[in-house]
RNA sequence: CGGAGCGUGGCGCAGCCCGGUAGCGCACCACAAUGGGGUUGUGGGGGUCGCAAGUUCAAAUCUUGUCGCUCCGACCA
């Protein structure tokens, strides 16, 4: 399409892959697999912590960091865990290399490792051994940590933010006296991701649990927040644990209780991403680029001057004041006064997905007015400059919202209420969700995925089985879920 | 690890079949003009053609070997 960008509708992974590099959001490190983030793309991942920083803090968590090091053993203790992660971790045999005449570097024989150090894939095991040392009594519990970190988990097959060797996330920890109070803590973090993901990224999400072959090695439940990319296919953006006392007797974490009985106490763990950038450019995105809520964008507002040289000091003098009130408002705001034409700016900043822009040349100064254009809109508009501010904010809600409301529509368009495998085969290799029965059995589930790719993304909170039949064996449903095909 | 393809300035590619002076677009540097939807002009820098061996007067091009990458399957926030 315009700027050489390929079709969307076409090859929609080759326009991801553009957008991405293109938009300089990020690329890839000479490591496999591993994902530089550019400053753009990271002032993204900023606002979005920030964002969910403050919402976990004002809930009660506090933030702590665990090493990156992990003893092999650790991970064995808990047996799911394992069996989940070990096929993806980078493993640490030795702590040095030495010269050598014909190879340059070697790793030094010498140094090999008595117990080999993983690095971590999650940091369950590592936080769950000092919790051992921090956990007497009730009076220690509740225990709500979250931590801001990387992990490495060896993937075969990557794709910028979407699934990388390395990952920035946050993950949170808790323990709790009881198990109620553990479901009732990963339900409220569920809550607040799907918070996060539709009032800020202006993502709609589907919100429910998934079933025991897409949970978490570990947990006894995992509850999810499902998103659909522009696409159609489904992107996990969110997981919220209950690990029960998994991870405690693993770990041997004990309490007193009030009366005075020893018991194992209570876990649940939850994380989002870096791949949330993933998200909200698949869900945003369109031909022109990418297209970023205002909430979450680095730059919300970019000024394009428009002047000859000889213009160029006006022009700054009339741009001064509407700048530093803008500033003063708290938009972030930025001038492009580089030596690029007026249009390649335009081009530019549309697809880094820039919301407002608004241009400033000599017409408007001799009218003392400016220019506003929406990304997300044809046309422009032309006002007063003393109305700058009140406009700018107005707009920014403006879009904000619309973004949301154009991505919810699309995906109730593409989302279906189904009855027959025969249909259910039609919408999926089309592409889009599928709500239908399904009678609880895995083997079932795994049919589905074998014929189709498509696998059960949620059983949704909303969920209402009774009158259903399963969609294949037509057994009666024992729930009502969400199949799609996923990232 | 199975199937397909690709390695030529920073990026994207042509040249290879039929051996004979390494080319194009973008990007980069300099100067000038231009500036309200990817703006021109002029000049300039940068590549032992993935690596190795062979055939030949002569290899980016032919032969053999080797290494690396991408895509598709099994794994996955």
């Amino acid at each position: 399409m315009s700027q050489g960008l390929p079709d969307r509708s076409n090859d929609f992974s080759a326009w991801y892959t553009q957008i991405v590099n293109r938009a300089g959001l990020a690329d890839y490190g000479p490591v496999k697999g591993t994902m530089v983030i550019k400053p753009y793309g990271y002032q993204l991942w900023e606002n979005i912590r920030e964002i969910f920083d403050k919402m976990i803090k004002d809930t009660g968590h506090v933030n702590a960091y665990f090493p990156l090091f992990i003893p092999k053993s650790f991970l064995a203790k808990e047996a799911e865990h394992v069996e989940g992660f070990a096929k993806e971790c980078a493993v640490v045999t030795h702590t040095r290399l030495k010269s050598d005449d014909l190879k340059g570097v070697v790793v030094d024989p010498e140094s090999k490792l008595e117990e080999e150090i993983i690095v971590r894939p999650t940091s369950e095991t590592v936080i769950w051994s000092m919790y051992k040392k921090w956990i007497q009594s009730h009076r220690d519990l509740p225990v709500l940590i979250n931590q801001w970190a990387n992990v490495v988990r060896w993937e075969m097959r990557t794709r910028l933010f979407l699934r990388t060797s390395e990952f920035l996330w946050q993950e949170g920890h808790t323990a709790h006296s009881t198990p109620e109070e553990a479901e009732q803590e990963t339900l409220d973090i569920l809550e607040l991701y799907r918070e996060l993901a539709e009032d800020y990224l202006a993502i709609p999400v589907f919100t429910g649990l998934k079933t025991d072959s897409e949970k978490f090695a570990g947990a006894e439940r995992t509850y999810c927040i499902e998103a659909m990319m522009g696409d159609k296919r489904a992107l996990q953006a969110g997981t919220s644990h209950n690990l029960g006392q998994n991870f405690a007797k693993a770990f041997d974490v004990t309490f007193q209780t009030k009366d005075n009985k020893e018991e194992f106490v209570w876990a649940t763990s939850w994380g989002i991403s870096t791949r949330l950038i993933g998200a909200v450019i698949l869900t945003h995105g369109d031909d022109k680029g990418l297209r970023l809520p205002p909430r979450i964008a680095p730059i919300q507002l970019v000024i394009i001057p428009i002047a000859k040289n000889e213009e160029e000091k006006d022009l700054k003098n009339y741009l001064e004041p509407i700048t530093a009130a803008l500033k003063k408002s708290k938009i972030r705001v930025y001038e492009d006064w580089t030596n690029n034409s007026p249009g390649f700016k335009f081009n530019e900043w549309e697809m880094k997905g820039v919301p407002l822009r608004m241009e400033v040349g000599p017409r408007d100064i001799k009218e003392q007015k400016v220019v506003l254009a929406r990304r997300d809109e044809k046309g422009k508009l032309s006002i007063p400059k003393d109305d700058v501010i009140d406009n700018v904010q107005r707009l920014l809600d403006n879009i904000q919202l619309k973004l949301i409301t154009q991505a919810r529509d699309f995906r109730d368009k593409n989302t279906h209420i189904v009855k027959e495998y025969d249909d259910f085969k039609s919408i999926i290799s089309k592409g889009g969700f599928v709500r239908c029965g399904w009678d609880g059995n895995s083997e079932t589930e795994a049919k589905i995925k074998q014929d189709t790719k498509a696998t059960i993304r949620c059983i949704p909170f909303d969920e209402d089985p009774k009158e259903l039949t399963c969609v294949l064996t037509g057994h009666k449903a024992k729930h009502e879920v969400i199949f799609a095909r996923a990232y």
